[in-house]
DNA sequence: TAGATTGTTAATCGATTAACAATC
DNA sequence: TAGATTGTTAATCGATTAACAATC
């Protein structure tokens, strides 16, 4: 199915075919493809099945048609802007990081409530919540980043739905609701640390010593 | 089973369960714990079977009983520390975060070969990389927190688990290779955010408009 | 007791994997 | 051609859900 699971894998295989391509490779082999991205090469052809995806038999796939095919696929023929609101340490550090562009991805401003965290005139500006609207309608942004405290995460989120963003990154804990259309990423922090201790004390337990 | 998605969930309803609490909730049935988590109510109860947590038939479970049984199955009984290795934008926001606190979890120093980062006398001490294991061995730390540049992301990940480190958390795309004993959670922020950009383009083409 | 909720089993659902015919 | 790899179907695996007897 086009799942999240399958779209990461997808993702997944596009940056392996990236490095490939880099080191001038022309073909490669779902067995190859499998071991970049830890799947099974059974899964690999499967994925590009759905998608409608196809080699040669015998002779693999062509690196760069691949890299064309995943890249049409996953829609990133043009590049996408983002805002972020709740210009805090996440925030600031998402704003300012660098590893977006490669992809085709800009932070093209950041909003806050707090009137101390305005400037205008940064790199990537930072303006007040209530410029959000103005700013995403005439920029037509359709993305966002969510990274208030929890407590302000779902009226964030109304905000942006109602200036016709569609796809947000929530970095709270927050659940957050809104219509059907819109599309939610969840990243837990606090959860994704627990999940390894967990894990760890789990593998201490059983495992040796 | 006791894999990853299990123990997220019952991170959730732990969650939930400490919000309830500060409202003064004494009980809680399965149908509220799973529209709070957003899940089924087999669901929930399945989870608690799975881990021997048993309520009362007809009566629900108490609030304070179970998130005691909780915080106990997820090994968070005591504090946990972790180091950051990576004093970048990320490194430095996850060090200056302050949610973490309240899960009982502290970012106790953060390591960067860059001489530049170094503050050994910062509220989160840096330190060189090549402290790494000396601190590590010293202060028995078992976790870590991976935000290098991907190129470093694997020689990083050996001093980490060389030093006594059993798990830690990746912000890199690099798939890392270590021992089979030691836990690897990924966090992808790009994969995440042109999965956002994926899933909001499909349901332009489908849905209206 | 009557009614409601748990705890668990069995059914369902969906995703992954194995296997192999098609074919380059 | 002979050999190797794809593309796809069927089998397997595991997780979620439905259902209901147990029981508070």
């Amino acid at each position: 199915m086009r799942n999240r699971s399958c779209v990461m894998r997808l993702l997944r295989y596009k940056n392996a075919l990236l490095k490939l391509k880099a080191l001038n490779f022309v073909r490669v082999f779902s067995d190859n493809l499998a071991d970049a991205a830890g799947v099974t090469s059974a899964q690999v052809r499967k994925d590009f099945s759905i998608f409608g995806i196809t080699g040669n038999r015998r002779g693999g796939y062509q690196v760069g048609d691949l890299i064309e095919n995943l890249s049409h696929i996953l829609g990133k023929d043009k590049d996408y802007e983002f805002i972020v609101v709740g210009v805090g340490n996440i925030g600031k550090a998402l704003m300012r990081y660098d590893g977006f562009e490669k992809s085709g991805i800009k932070i093209s401003a950041g909003f806050d409530i707090d009137p101390t965290k305005y400037d205008p005139g940064a790199a990537v500006a930072v303006y007040d919540l209530s410029k959000l609207n103005e700013y995403v309608v005439k920029n037509k942004i359709r993305f966002g980043i969510i990274a208030v405290p929890e407590f302000a995460a779902q009226q964030a989120f109304e905000v942006m739905i109602n200036s016709g963003i569609k796809g947000v990154l929530n970095f709270t804990p927050a659940r957050l609701k809104g219509p059907e259309d819109c599309i939610i990423n969840n990243i837990n922090l606090e959860t994704e640390l627990e999940s390894i201790i967990y894990f760890v004390n789990v593998a201490d337990k059983t495992g040796g010593k």
